[in-house]
DNA sequence: ATTATCTATAGATCTATAGATAATGC
DNA sequence: ATTATCTATAGATCTATAGATAATGC
């Protein structure tokens, strides 16, 4: 965080241009026009284009971190589940917002990046910490379905539904069998 | 295909530019510069810049294909691994291409991406054709792990593969079960 | 006649800096 | 004195087209 008002206020409509018109349209010159100003008066609050976009991406993890925790406050049925379902959500709903903070490398060395990396973390993990490799399986899985999915990859009139469910429940299934200790080993053939 | 030997060497070029200086770095002048030739020459055989990268993304996907046929060929173990190890491995040997040709809308009304994608599908998901479910969450779970590794976003020194073993082994039993007749439904409860 | 290239150029777009100016807040 | 803006501009970069020219292949 630390930004001046005026700096969230850019960033929020620099964040509204994203998911309007896309990446290809986050230009500093459309950030300025948006708000009536000049491109060049933006680098009164910002240094960089690039930081810019740190203030959008941290903006949009914590966003996406408070999505999730709402609806596990407020779900019902298992909390891999629900903590999925939202993630997945999350994305459908802010492709370009997603397509952001999940398909870039982050810029760690901007604290409040890396803090909102944090807190998105444990809003997405927190469920199964204590499988650790479960929780980022769940994760990637999430992702590469959300991926897929924003990209219009799965075979058109595809039950993208039915795919999404086998392999929650699949993890979830390991999840429970590690927690009961019965978990099978890897196997060496087919 | 439908290239003339001199458009393919073009989509070459441009494909080894793709793979050293990155996606940015892929402009038409770049790709003439490689070549020795001016930008304007390269429009006598591609009618403009999609066209170029419709050319490497089919060229790619056949070669993922290959890839993958070529381990499953070679290989021992349950054959859903070893499609999976495939597909992540060269995710990682080619980076940005991988990217190319999976981190973006198709083209599909090139004739030439369309075939490249069937085919790649073919190699990736034959196996598991019976639970085509399972077939695709496996892949997108691929496809999420690479994804993510790509853009550097596991925590660092953290055993990526013990996650991505995590995964397979619970797609995979529960593909066995599928195919045992023995799958759990979905729990209610956690 | 066709092919592959060239030069020249249109018509854009970008990020970022320098220095001026007006308004605000002590 | 500081803040937010402005104008003007540097210094790039891009895709794509028009029309000329040289070389190749019948």
């Amino acid at each position: 965080m630390s930004l001046t008002p005026r700096a969230a206020e850019i960033a929020k409509v620099a964040r509204d241009l994203l998911e309007t018109d896309g990446l290809a349209a986050l230009s500093m010159r459309n950030i300025a026009g948006k708000l009536g100003i000049r491109a060049a008066s933006l680098y009164e609050h910002f240094a960089d284009k690039r930081a810019v976009e740190n203030a959008i991406m941290a903006a949009g993890m914590w966003e996406q971190g408070d999505f999730i925790a709402a609806r596990v406050a407020a779900g019902k049925g298992p909390k891999v589940f629900t903590i999925a379902q939202a993630f997945r959500d999350f994305a459908l709903e802010h492709p370009e917002l997603y397509r952001l903070i999940m398909s870039r490398d982050l810029d760690r060395d901007a604290p409040d990046v890396a803090a909102a990396e944090l807190y998105a973390g444990v809003c997405i993990r927190e469920e199964v910490g204590e499988f650790r490799e479960v929780s980022l399986a769940l994760w990637s899985y999430a992702h590469g379905m959300a991926d897929l999915e924003l990209n219009h990859r799965y075979p058109p009139g595809f039950d993208v539904d039915a795919v999404w469910q086998t392999g929650l429940v699949a993890l979830h299934d390991r999840l429970l069998q590690l927690r009961a200790g019965t978990a099978t080993p890897l196997p060496s053939k087919d």
